[in-house]
DNA sequence: GGTTTTGGTGAACGGTGTTTACAAGAGTTC
DNA sequence: GAACTCTTGTAAACACCGTTCACCAAAACC
């Protein structure tokens, strides 16, 4: 049943095969070898031929990105999809060790899409997973004491624009959500974890730590136990409703 | 009283100049301008002569990066002087905040030095800032209790290896620190401050916060302030002795 | 069957890192 | 001062890069 005329499929086919020869590229090679000559002799086809796919190297290396992030959101999914708790806790632990284990895993991809200094974010693909996680974290309802009063008075309107951002994430999901739920100091806390994840997973990828950690992973389950009970989790997790 | 030869004084400039160059390349035009032939033609000179003066492109690029670290460096050392109060709180604070601003004013650098897939650390340059900081952070004999359980007992090993570099990096400034002033739980509390001044920093000056953050500054002051709490300050710093 | 659209080629331009052979000058030695 | 060595530059060449252009064959369309 498929629509396409028998052109669209070979196109189609073709521009699947350049972004999976760019990809393994990235991973073998590094960003640096990820070039249109080398990506057309992976294909059996000559450079310029790409120009009929992309606008230019740039654009391919943007489209790689995309692409990244999308994988990175099925893996994601993926590792929140096997928690079988039922636990928002553990759903949550579920994501942020998946993103660590999948930073490391990817170094390159990593470096591409969250540290260049490129101008926006790469895709929203990437911040849905997020977001998702977040949806289902204001969903459970969770009643913890973050009075609005602790975060200044300066942050207000940024962190305000963030809940509307939430909270239209939530709705798509079909959840509802009172507002007393989701209050700024919540918010607050939600960003000082991305802080902290981000910050950990780009210090470990990048070997950046002050000192040798022989042994990162339990530093970063022994944050992510202090994010959680930051937010409003208590460490044994039977904090859910 | 230079004891060089001319020989060695002119060989000296070239040096500074071609570092110059390339470091102009860098922040005027990005990473992958910095190449040997603008840098050769920003000299005069032609490409092949700068092999005279490093192996390769990549070793150029190393250099580059030990010179981005000394010079931040200098720069966070001047911020640390120019705080006056003598209180450690305060100090703390200048010189973080001096590596954020360091930061976004030198997002290339920053990027080329802090975010690049590196084998180790590109010098220890660096490291000596933050080092002599929490070396003064130690020599104020600030008591607080951190209870070394606090901490997970795997974690004790790696801790206990970077409480010796830092208690090394104290002595070399003189002091003597009594052990129990540095405990393990504190210098927990020092790696997780490190982690969330770097998340911040370059979630900023890459742009990846979750949403679109208009003035970022009170965001990352409250962070701070929170990151001294939790080391152990109080908020209006009267904790000096 | 003729026309247009599509997706490819090969040659070329200017750019890159790197190697090699060579030359000119500075420093040293007799 | 002549002879020698060491240093620092050059020019040419190689292989690679992104990109453009003229061209071409086959597919799709009418």
């Amino acid at each position: 049943m498929t629509e396409a005329t028998r052109r669209e499929r070979l196109r189609a086919e073709t521009e699947r095969e350049i972004r999976q020869a760019a990809r393994a590229l990235l991973v073998e090679r590094g960003r640096d070898a990820v070039t249109l000559r080398a990506i057309a002799r992976e294909l059996g086809i000559t450079a310029p031929a790409l120009y009929r796919y992309y606008d230019s190297h740039d654009a391919l290396l943007r489209q790689l990105c995309d692409d990244i992030c999308a994988d990175m959101a099925a893996v994601l999914y993926a590792d929140l999809a096997a928690d079988t708790s039922g636990q928002v806790g553990c759903q949550v632990r579920a994501v942020c060790r998946g993103f660590r284990r999948w930073a490391l895993a990817h170094p390159q991809e990593f470096a591409l899409v969250f540290a260049s200094p490129r101008d926006p974010l790469g895709a929203d693909q990437f911040g849905a997973v997020f977001l998702q996680l977040a949806g289902r974290l204001i969903a459970s309802n969770l009643v913890v004491k973050h009075a609005d009063d602790e975060v200044p008075e300066v942050l207000h309107e940024d962190l305000a624009r963030f809940q509307q951002v939430l909270m239209d994430a939530v709705s798509v999901h079909g959840v509802t959500v009172e507002d007393d739920v989701l209050n700024l100091g919540k918010i607050y806390h939600v960003v000082q974890s991305w802080v902290r994840l981000y910050g950990h997973v780009a210090l470990e990828v990048f070997g950046r730590f002050p000192f040798a950690v022989s042994n990162p992973e339990p530093m970063f389950d022994s944050m992510l136990d202090q994010m959680l009970s930051d937010i409003g989790f208590q460490e044994d997790d039977s904090a859910v409703r």
